[in-house]
DNA sequence: CCTACCGATCGGTAGG
DNA sequence: CCTACCGATCGGTAGG
């Protein structure tokens, strides 16, 4: 086939695959190489450093999410109507490309300082982005969250959770998980909360 | 003090605040020697092997969830009860031991072979304990859930999450964030589920 | 519990 | 894109 040359994106598609299967540290420069053909050393052909390509799998993961997240919030609508497309991209993207997803989530402590915060921030802003959507539901009244941050994090943190269990031919479908999760977010945020601790199940036995 | 000698659990303790801090693969015999204030060949006086001491870490991580979960179904109350106080002790426990619950969740591909198959059918066991409560609610009519799996794994990784950003002086207590996510699951397990696909996020304004 | 050390591995460079 | 190889690191053992 014409333009079989490696390029750097096929290499970076090698890499990941491999940091999902079996870490980042557990893969060496040997194994991309041979994933895409080529020894090790060739590598730095195509690439300058096996960290760098880490970060520019995980700063890529991170802009693609925040790219769907954007364009749910630009899509208009009611509060509710806004957060459920938000989580429906989320668990989309965790259920369609979880090795990126897993290895985002795994890896972090692996990316020396300068790259750590800078993907540690871009992870902020996407999380800013669920938050600030729920904060504006509760202002309406049509959430009623005594948190929008914790919120945030459960309905963030399920959705990640996608990318660790999700099977193409498994029981579920993508769009089944997808929706069945933004039915779940939407109950979290519009159930009546129970009003003291009465009621609770660590001590209402006792 | 009396009883200064070293013994596996100190160790043990040791690597496992070095395992969340930096990892498995990272952190090196010499690391740990060092944090109990010894020389890394001298640890194995206490341990038989790195590997050795990553599985105790995380097959005392999963006996800890089971035996809590074992406790908050034994204690009876109809079904929302029962998932309620799992939920709680669930969140509690990814609360109170981020470090065991963050290595127990990144760590396992570092599991040789025999040990990854052992944890991973513990944690099965565990998954299988909330897909039964919520399955008896199903079946009760008190919750109206189209997948026990579903749910349950929406929920427990809501509340792992937890062990990746909780902190002890932050803006909310063990027992809030506690609350609030038994909250939440009550609340994805006895909400309507819209009937179709009309009012669903992703296509509903084309 | 220590020092000395083995055997193996790895990221990256040199020099074609 | 390759071979040869450097420099450093690491888990674990030997032998006190």
């Amino acid at each position: 086939m014409a333009g079989s040359s490696l390029d750097a994106t096929t290499v970076r598609d090698a890499a990941l695959k491999l940091f999902a299967e079996r870490g980042y540290r557990a893969t060496t420069m040997t194994d991309i190489g041979a994933a895409v053909g080529i020894r090790g050393p060739s590598l730095y052909r195509h690439v300058s450093s096996k960290q760098d390509l880490l970060v520019s799998i995980m700063v890529e993961t991170m802009r693609e999410l925040i790219a769907g997240q954007r364009t749910a919030a630009a899509a208009g609508g009611d509060p509710a109507q806004v957060v459920r497309r938000m989580v429906e991209a989320h668990v989309r993207f965790h259920a369609a490309h979880r090795e990126q997803a897993f290895v985002g989530n795994r890896e972090i402590d692996n990316l020396e300082p300068p790259n750590r915060e800078c993907v540690l921030r871009l992870r902020r802003r996407y999380a800013d982005g669920l938050r600030a959507a729920i904060a504006t539901g509760r202002d309406a009244s049509v959430f009623k969250v005594a948190s929008d941050r914790l919120a945030a994090y459960a309905i963030l943190d399920m959705g990640i959770g996608v990318a660790t269990w999700f099977r193409a031919d498994g029981p579920s479908s993508v769009d089944e998980v997808a929706y069945t999760y933004a039915d779940y977010a939407l109950a979290m945020l519009t159930a009546e909360t129970s009003p003291g601790t009465a009621q609770r199940g660590g001590t209402a036995a006792l």
